[in-house]
Parts: C-alpha cells; sequence; structure tokens
RNA sequence: GGGGGCGUGGUGAAGUCUGGAGUUCACGCCGGCCUGUCAAGCCGGAGAUCGCGGGUUCAAAUCCCGUCGCUCCCGCCA
C-alpha cells in the first residue's frame, strides 16, 4: 500500500516514484495549488496538490481536511529555488502528487493534534488514539520501544534468559496493596497480581537457571503520582553465583547502552557511588540529585557554645545543627522568609537565612544572637562568598536533613541541568523502624545483611546488600544481594517479629526452596517508565505509556474500572458490601 | 486520609482578587479570495449551561457552601 515512510524522503529520492499513506496534518490552500504536510510514523514529507499537474478532481482536493487519512502516488523532486524547509528532515524534497485516494475521511478533532499546544490530560486521554499522533507522544512511544530493545540486546549479549513468570499469583501480606483478581473455580479465593517476579526469580535461581531477565509488568495499589502508575514495567533480572559488584556492572551496562542510544551520549563507568548514610549526610535523601553541590554541612560543633537560645536548646537534646550554601539565590527579604515558611510546612521548627555582605559578615535576622566567632565559623563551613545565601535548620537529625534535602532540591533548579547523573547508592540499612517503633525490612525481607552477627546484636545499625540506582534525583530502581541460607532468612523474619508459624504459613513453600542448595544469588528491577520518562525529558511517566491511568486510576477512554454485571460477580461468589451499593445508589440518585 | 493548583465557545488562554450586558486574544471549524507555502496570508461567519448543585445579592464566570473531574505533593509505595 506504500513505498516509503514520508519521514524517510531524502534528496537522494528525487525523480523516484513513490505511493505513500499517512494523515493530513496540515494543509495549505493557495486557491490553485495546495500543500499538505502528510504525517505518518516515520514523520512527515510535505506533497504538493497542483490541478494544472494532477488529474485528481478539484472538488476532492479542497475537501481535504486535517487528519484525513489518505494515500498518494507522485514524484519526489527538489524543492524550487529557496524553498527547502531547513526544520524538516524531508526539507530539501517534496512530491509530486499524480493521484490521491482519502482511505478514510475524519471529522472535526477535538483537539487540534499539535506538539505547540497543551490540552487538558483528561481530554488528551480521552481520545488518547488521536494525542498518540503528536510527533512528541510518537517520539516517546519508539523511545520506548529502542529502550526495551537495547536491554534485550545487552541482556542477550550476556548469556541472560528470557523466562516469563506468572502474573496470576498467591497474595503475600506484606508491602504495598495487591491488585486482586476473584478465582471463579475457587470461589472465594484470590489470585494476586504481582508487585514484583521477586519470589519467582528467586525460584529460577534455585532451579538452576543462573542468568534470568524479563521485561515484567508490575501491578502495586496504591496512590498514583507522576512517577507511579497501578501498573509499570521493569527489566527484572537476577544472577546465581553473583554479588554485588555483578549486578551493579550489569546495571552500568544497560544504563550505558539505553542511554547511548536515547541520548547518544556515552557514560563513563564506573557510576559514582554514594554509602545511604553518605547520602543521607550530605544530600538528605536517600536518592540524591548530583548535578549540583549544594551539600549539607554539619554546622554543631561551631555552636557548641553558642548563646542563641533556639540553637542550644536543639543541641542539648541531641539534636542537629546544619546547614547548605543556596548560592547567590537573588531572593528579596520576603522571598528568603519564604523559605522559612515553607520549612515549616515541611515540619520544621524554622529556617535561619544568612546572606554574606561584601565587607564580610552577614545579613541576618539572627545574626544579632550569634558571635563573632559562630558567624565566622559558619562562613568557613559553607565556603561562602559574598552575596551567598546560606540556610541553617536546627532539629532532630533526621528532620534537619529531610527540610535541607528537600530545600535543596527546590533552591536547585536542578531542571536547569541538562546532563544525566548516574549514581548507585549502597549499604542500605536492613532495617527501619515505623511508627510503632518496630522493625520493618527497608528493601524486602529477602535481602541479604552484611554481617549476620552483628545484624542479631544490633539490627538498628545492621547494614544489608541492597543498593539502589538514582538518575537525577530519581528512584531508578533496587536490587540487592538475596539471602540463601535458610537460617539466616529466619534470623530475619524473627527480627521483623514474625513468628515461626507465620513465615511458615507464609512462605513456607519458599522457605523449604533455599533449603535444597539454593545458589548464592543477586538481582535488580530497573522502572522502565521511569528511564525513558528521565531520558525523553518528560514530566511523568504517563507520557510514556500509551494508555495510563488517572490519579483516580481511571481511563477516560476505555471507561475502566467499570461495574459488571450481577452475574458476573454471582459466578464470583462476590457481592458488593452494603456501604458500596449505598454509594452507588446515591450516585445513581445524583444522575451519576 | 490530608494539603495546594486548575476547570470560561471545539482547543489554549485573559477576565475572577475589587460582583454590573458572555467581553477579549490566538488556534481550530464553516464560507469567500488567492499557484510556492511550510504555525501560509487576506476578508467574512458560526460557535458558550463560565464543570455541576445550592446560597448571598437588585445583579454572580467573579463572593460563600457543597460536589465532580484533572493535576502536583504529603501519607502510602516490603
Amino acid at each position: 500500500m506504500k513505498t516509503h515512510g514520508a519521514g524517510t524522503l531524502r534528496a537522494a529520492d528525487v525523480g523516484s516514484e513513490v505511493t505513500l499513506a499517512g494523515w493530513v496534518g496540515r494543509r495549505r490552500d493557495h486557491g490553485g495549488v495546495i500543500f499538505v504536510d502528510l504525517r505518518d510514523a516515520s514523520g512527515i514529507v510535505q506533497v504538493v496538490l497542483n490541478p494544472e499537474e494532477a488529474p485528481a478532481s478539484e472538488q476532492e482536493l479542497s475537501s481535504l481536511r486535517m487528519e484525513f487519512c489518505i494515500s498518494i502516488t507522485g514524484t519526489v523532486r527538489l524543492r524550487p529555488g529557496d524553498m527547502a524547509n531547513p526544520d524538516l528532515p524531508t526539507g530539501d524534497v517534496e512530491v509530486a502528487v499524480d493521484a490521491m485516494t482519502v482511505l478514510s475521511p475524519s471529522e472535526t478533532l477535538p483537539f487540534q493534534i499539535n506538539d505547540r499546544i497543551e490540552v487538558d490530560e483528561a481530554r488528551r486521554l480521552q481520545y488518547r488514539y488521536l494525542d498518540l499522533r503528536r510527533p512528541s507522544m510518537t517520539e516517546n512511544l519508539r523511545a520506548r520501544s529502542r529502550t526495551i530493545r537495547a536491554m534485550r540486546d545487552v541482556m542477550d549479549a550476556l548469556g541472560f534468559m528470557e523466562i516469563e513468570t506468572p502474573t496470576l499469583i498467591a497474595s503475600t501480606p506484606e508491602g504495598a496493596r495487591d491488585m486482586l483478581v476473584p478465582s471463579r473455580l475457587r470461589k472465594g479465593n484470590f489470585y494476586a497480581l504481582p508487585q514484583s517476579p521477586q519470589l519467582f526469580k528467586q525460584l529460577l535461581m534455585i532451579g538452576g537457571v543462573e542468568r534470568y531477565y524479563q521485561i515484567a509488568r508490575c501491578y502495586r495499589d496504591e496512590d498514583l503520582r507522576a512517577d507511579r502508575q497501578l501498573e509499570f514495567t521493569q527489566l527484572d533480572f537476577e544472577g546465581s553465583f553473583w554479588g554485588q559488584e555483578d549486578v551493579l556492572d550489569t546495571l552500568e551496562s544497560v544504563s550505558i547502552k539505553v542511554t547511548k542510544e536515547l541520548r547518544g551520549v556515552d557514560l563513563d563507568r564506573p557510576f559514582p557511588r554514594l554509602t545511604w548514610h553518605e547520602a543521607m549526610e550530605r544530600y538528605g535523601t536517600d536518592k540524591p540529585d548530583i548535578r549540583f553541590g549544594m551539600e549539607i554541612v554539619d554546622l554543631s560543633e561551631t555552636f557548641g557554645a553558642t548563646g542563641f537560645k533556639a540553637f542550644s536548646g536543639v543541641l542539648a537534646s541531641g539534636g542537629s545543627i546544619r546547614g547548605i550554601n543556596a548560592g547567590p539565590l537573588g531572593l528579596s527579604r520576603s522571598g528568603l522568609d519564604g523559605l522559612s515558611s515553607r520549612a515549616q510546612e515541611l515540619g520544621a521548627k524554622g529556617l535561619v537565612w544568612m546572606v554574606t555582605e561584601e565587607a564580610g559578615g552577614f545579613r541576618s535576622p539572627v545574626a544579632k544572637f550569634l558571635s563573632a566567632g559562630e558567624l565566622d565559623g559558619i562562613g568557613a563551613a559553607l565556603g561562602a562568598k559574598p552575596g551567598d545565601v546560606l540556610l541553617l535548620v536546627a532539629d532532630e537529625m533526621r528532620t534537619v536533613l529531610e527540610i535541607l534535602g528537600q530545600i535543596r532540591l527546590e533552591v536547585g533548579q536542578p531542571d536547569g541541568h541538562d546532563e544525566l547523573a548516574y549514581l548507585f547508592v549502597v549499604d542500605f540499612p536492613v532495617f527501619e523502624r515505623n511508627e510503632d517503633g518496630d522493625f520493618v525490612a527497608l528493601h524486602h525481607p529477602f535481602t541479604a545483611p552484611v554481617d549476620v552477627r552483628e545484624m542479631s546484636e544490633d539490627p538498628g545499625h545492621a547494614i544489608s546488600k541492597a543498593y539502589d540506582l538514582v538518575l537525577n534525583g530519581s528512584e531508578l530502581g533496587s536490587g540487592s544481594v538475596r539471602i540463601h541460607d535458610p537460617a539466616v532468612q529466619a534470623k530475619v523474619f524473627e527480627t521483623l517479629g514474625i513468628s515461626d508459624e507465620d513465615a511458615e504459613r507464609r512462605f513456607g513453600w519458599f522457605l523449604e526452596a533455599l533449603r535444597y542448595g539454593t545458589p548464592p544469588h543477586a538481582g535488580f528491577a530497573i522502572g522502565i517508565d521511569r528511564l525513558v520518562a528521565i531520558l525523553q525529558n518528560a514530566p511523568n511517566i504517563r507520557e510514556v505509556i500509551p494508555f495510563p491511568k488517572t490519579q483516580s486510576g481511571g481511563d477516560p477512554l476505555t471507561g475502566s474500572p467499570a461495574r459488571v454485571e450481577d452475574d458476573q460477580l454471582r459466578e464470583l461468589g462476590i457481592e458488593p458490601r452494603p456501604e458500596v451499593k449505598a454509594e452507588w445508589a446515591a450516585g445513581e440518585e445524583a444522575g451519576d
């Protein structure tokens, strides 16, 4: 039906008789000659409809409208004179049309197919099939496809086997909410959709596979965000007789290949590494954006003997005083006070700002409470130059780091940086405490501790063989060396407060599997949506997902999620609870 | 569960703070003119439940209450 892609034609094709098919992007009707930007999946080329040259009826030509699906046959020719369009890859040529067929007309569009106009996202999703015709969306889909292809190339070259694991699995009452699927054959029972292929890939290691990967769809029934959907795609992989270095090495190979493919950039390896502790201390987060400095500095010693009560009180109660040098922000007094309110909004008691003056000294609401030695100490510790804004927070240490980490991101304007800063964060703690003070697994309970005895003696400070891949302040994925010793696994469950009976009931089948010669193994999962979104400079992952859900978990195009017939529920042995039925009835009354 | 932003012809915005005739701009749509444009140009035209419901007022896009939708964030996301 077509001999060429519209976007592929070049000066070398001049003279060729071509048949093209695609959509009318724009139409420029000069009364006689009509120019049409013919768009297909490969790009855009200008075609020229001239009633003197082509036999097509004038009526047909003038009836051409936006987004009509047409096919044309014609001859590629150089554009006359200085008519080339340097903005178009095909801009040196055009196609003189001999014959045109309207394959399929289009009604007037609900919105223009155009990268220049931002259309309300609900509308875009309702007509996603039109939205996908926009060049930026087409390009995002292609980038995603190339990413996955590059990943497969790397994994195949490294000898990994691509294996599919089931998506109808047993729910494990840990971690995120499971997406549930009712079973008809076993009424009252439910499958869960996988949050990750974790246990299955470990079973594959026990099964002797040694190197596995999968482009895996994963599901988590939690609230959506710019970087979170109910379902998302990961490059999931695992290797036997492997340790952390093998995994990080593989991650570098994948990241380098994908980055080269999408950005044409050659990354240096090895990637920088920070321990979790360093990341928290220097950037106030476990996923630092290292495209800019502005690191957090501990000032507690500077204020060891301070007379400033707000600070001395914090130190006396075991807290910490830290600051960042935000550089010359160019903020007015009210702008600086705005940062203080922002810090309070984030949960700080307050934030002290100090502007470094030309003559030395500081302009700050608290300067008069601080000694000359303290002021000098701050300036030195933060490397203050005239005009620099210093921001200080005094509070419990964890709070200080979190607040400064967040403020750092907000005043650091990382979006202005074009580079790609990949980074490994390693040596995560095994456990963290939840709000009740109980230990919970920071990563997941199958993560190997660095030292088992240390973990038993001081679980709060135990380090695990877990690591994250971070890109520009986004967590791209997590992995770990897994526990392959049933005794260690039992110890972890014990620390988590999971009784033997509980562990047996939830994971008994897995614990048993560990007892049959389990090889040491380790792995990782990279979030493909996030990776492609960042590399494509997309503001959220919906831009790189063809049919995403809205924040309330719906699809405006197909109307999912939707109610089902009573018969379907009956067959499944399910009935909505009374309060749900009441809500339905209320909705119907309101004309929902 | 909580906090913020947004909702105005088909699309995008201005108007809302400080109530006074559905006013304005760009694109699209319809009609006309036009043979070298490429976001074509020029002329004319149509197109609105100002998300929805209620309230205050002589008068509501504008103020108040409620509600729905979209979005950003916190919680949550082993």
